[in-house]
DNA sequence: AAATAATCGAGACGGTACGTCTTGTCTTAGA
DNA sequence: TCTAAGACAAGACGTACCGTCTCGATTATTT
């Protein structure tokens, strides 16, 4: 009753046969990207993706058979464009920019609600959580590892201790995220810093 | 769709006249409990909750406006019972502790799957996100706070850092906790070391 | 979700103690006269009642024990105020008179809805049926079948037709009320000679 | 609270596409049918409806946008079917047949409900009411109005008297559905007989 | 005066219906 | 074989109303 839902096909698209269309793969992720950025993780819907892209249901259920590989799909599109992998010798720095970059790029594309919204897809069920922790983390820590594992092969911190450092920045940046603070970059450096220190506790 | 939704309502239960019920308070706040212990944040609805309490949807809109207040009000429940402040004066054992007591409560009790399912629900709308925030948060954070700034206190570590120390250390415990690796208790002591690390980078 | 719903109760009132208080008698009954004016049928309810008058539930379910009491109690204030009963020893002219005093009151004033609204109710439940059928429509049929039965005490009409032509003349006025057709004055008169028709078939 | 509400949905049906399913359209007018016959007005849901189709709400609401469209068509089904247009050259005859047929249609089922059912939602939404005056009067007053004109054409009454006439009839039919008496078929004849009267005063 | 009894407002309560929304499956018809 | 379109069952959403109930205050009558 509250929104007349934006109908507007653009163009009519039709089967091209047997194979994919790349038409309407596009026009699904564009709609994609643009609801959740409009409407956020409630407000999304298949539904209105497949009105929006003027495609089947069953078509967008084809290529993503759980709503968190659509995210993961609108997620992927374009981030390596927008968050540039710093590499200057100085971990501090490194960490501090690509966090930076990071934060600006969550903030300002599709891609912040769209991992918003596959976290939460991922507390409700296992398939959502398994691609999550499986499919998605590996690919999208692997930046900051290889910055820790390039200072340990510096010798600026100890091997044994990327894991935990991995798991502080992911989670650290995670929360910012999913509290709606991404604007508060002024906590970074001193976070950076304090990821990038050298243990020397026992 | 999987389960008999389990109708029975064991008890009839009477209005006590224009006050609050506690009887219906505890009832469904036990069949909230119940209900997102046995089936997650997908699957928990306020209609099954209301069923299963035997309760009037009304009733329970009435107390929490917001799914997320029947969230944090499921959390809140026990909480402090289960999750002891250790207090000793060491504070790596202090923090190693507390997060293993908290990842147990989480792995053991409706509580967690409370939290995901907060944490989720404030993904979708601002209310559940500023009760997350504001309501929820500086409550819960209160007591690792409280360790850092003793431990500040004894000049263990310097005062400026505690806020980027509690940010990192509920960053940490939130995604273990949203990626479904509460098991992985080896990591906690080597996270904390790292939190507890005193920070000389400039 | 669509209108304020006026809570305004003027002034407090209290109870006057072991009696009837007549102020809180008067104050619902012009809330109900209102509302069913303002509103209609649907979008009335005792609850919106209640709050308008600034009386509690209990209070006029104590008096009405059933919606059709209330909408009777609406309907019987003023009706013979408002709807004069001629007598001139035309038939005709008498029925013509009377029944478009009758559709006027009933255009024109909250009895009009109210009486829909009571043969409404009268389809859903056995109680309010008995109410319109055996409190309602004795009384509000005397006068027509006092003009009818002195018409035949004149010689004017058969006394046995006096029956059949009330009948007629309530299910003609109320299919008018009911499918909202009171502006058609036009037709009463051709009607009404119709029904003061004497008969003369077998 | 009364009754076990009957889930039975005997056999799972299925869609059959982007058509609408024959199958699921019958279950939801029995269902509907039988619902309006066991319970009336009061007690019929759109909910129950669903429950015992085993159809979507969705579903009904897309057939029946409004409670109105959804009465008409029960009591549609059949109805012709049931109540047979006399044809013999006398009109009060005619009448009588046909006013009996109608009332012991009406009496033995679920139409009887339906338009009762359809009178009351009228009284409270305008798009039942203008349903009912303007989609479902004019085809069931047909046959009535055709019997009137036929006895004009055979110069047994006047042309200008036919819609006072029908008016007449139907507002006695509902008359004496909305108030239960249906039973009442004594007074027919007589009525009838007043209604074919020609009408000789000025 | 004190005790008793009725009446009041307020509103909590268990139910239940509303009409809309979303999910994932399924079918048709067209290319 | 793939597509757009959309029907379908299921059931959650949050709001509204129903009629019953309990409270505590207020008042009139009885003792």
């Amino acid at each position: 009753m509250i929104t007349k839902p934006t109908p507007v096909p653009a163009k009519k698209r039709t089967s091209i046969g047997s194979r994919r269309n790349p038409e309407t793969e596009t026009a699904v992720l564009a709609a994609a990207r643009d609801l959740i950025s409009e409407r956020g993780y409630a407000g999304f819907s298949v539904d209105e993706v497949a009105r929006r892209a003027g495609a089947g249901k069953t078509t967008i259920y084809r290529w993503y058979p759980t709503k968190a590989d659509l995210f993961i799909a609108i997620y992927t599109t374009e981030r390596s464009t927008f968050v540039p992998v710093p590499e200057n010798g100085n971990l501090i720095d490194e960490l501090e920019q690509y966090t930076t970059s990071l934060w600006h790029f969550w903030a300002s594309h599709p891609a912040g609600a769209a991992l918003r919204g596959l976290i939460a897809e991922a507390q409700g069920t296992p398939e959502a959580l398994s691609a999550l922790r499986d499919r998605f983390l590996p690919d999208r820590t692997a930046d900051v590892r290889r910055m820790l594992s390039s200072a340990a092969a510096r010798g600026e911190l100890r091997a044994d201790e990327v894991d935990a450092k991995v798991a502080l920045w992911v989670g650290f940046s995670w929360y910012k995220l999913l509290v709606g603070e991404l604007h508060d970059e002024d906590v970074i450096r001193s976070v950076m810093m304090q990821i990038a220190e050298v243990r020397r506790n026992s």
